[in-house]
DNA sequence: ATGGTCGGTAACCGA
């Protein structure tokens, strides 16, 4: 089972890009963020002319996630008790016996803005509530944009973004109270290459120079870990023309999860 | 040199 999450930014834009690594990679579920479309104006033919469900939630110009599957989801959820929350940043369905919960975390600005508090106290609510999906579920995977470098060594340069947005203190123990309920870093599990990133900043040749950060993760139970067989970035779609400022990240499990 | 580039949408905002 191959599981993978990217943030498009713009799923419009990224068509192209999404439906070849869909062919190419042939996922069994891909949750994407940023896809930025109402739902009405969801491109829902094209991915499921390739054999996929297709399940969104999505609004005008901003935020939008959904989750392309195999196996048709179930029992789907865009809003959790206690986030009062008009963006569109969480789709949760059970896919082959597993819940898949995919977030875009809010981005928070600027260290201290009214957009990083809401980012924090964002968080804070939705790790209450996946508290409650982890004893729900024994199979629970929650992966997307967390906008969170967990640890320097996901950072290109950790002097400069010290106590920066993406890589402050309290972001990061906010990441380390989502592993605290009992979820695992799956890229962590496996050995990785030097300087391992997801996302790079469209300026400044940004990923030519490898300047990134690893901020798209996939977490899971040590259940659905313990069959875990690879966790990788693939870099190949940030490299194309007209690319994504994020590169999907890809876990393949295993049949012997239990 | 404290910039720079995208996407959405129509002068800027958000990332």
């Amino acid at each position: 089972m191959k599981i993978a999450t990217w943030n498009v930014n713009s799923l419009r834009v990224r068509l192209p890009h999404v439906l070849d690594w869909l062919k190419t990679v042939e996922p069994d579920i891909l949750a994407l963020q940023e896809t930025k479309t109402e739902d009405s104006q969801f491109p829902l033919e094209p991915l499921q002319s390739l054999g996929y469900h297709v399940v969104f939630s999505g609004q005008k110009t901003y935020n939008g996630v959904a989750l392309v599957t195999r196996m048709a989801p179930e029992n789907n959820i865009t809003d959790i008790p206690g986030l009062e929350d008009p963006q569109r940043r969480i789709l949760a369905a059970t896919v082959g016996g597993s819940r898949i919960v995919n977030l875009y975390v809010p981005n928070g600005s600027e260290v201290g803005s009214e957009k990083y508090a809401y980012k924090l106290d964002w968080l804070q609510r939705v790790t209450g509530w996946l508290e409650g999906e982890r004893q729900r579920h024994p199979h629970l995977v929650v992966l997307g944009d967390f906008n969170i470098a967990p640890a320097d060594r996901d950072v290109y340069d950790p002097v400069a973004f010290e106590n920066k947005l993406l890589c402050s203190a309290p972001e990061r123990a906010a990441f380390e109270a989502l592993l605290g309920i009992g979820l695992i870093d799956s890229l962590r599990r496996f050995d990785q290459p030097e300087k391992t990133y997801t996302w790079w900043d469209y300026r400044m040749n940004g990923f030519r120079r490898n300047l990134g950060l690893r901020i798209d993760h996939i977490l899971a139970t040590e259940a659905l870990m313990s069959a875990c067989l690879s966790c990788e970035v693939d870099q190949g779609p940030r490299g194309l023309e007209r690319p994504s400022d994020h590169a999907p990240v890809l876990a393949i499990f295993g049949d012997s999860a239990s």
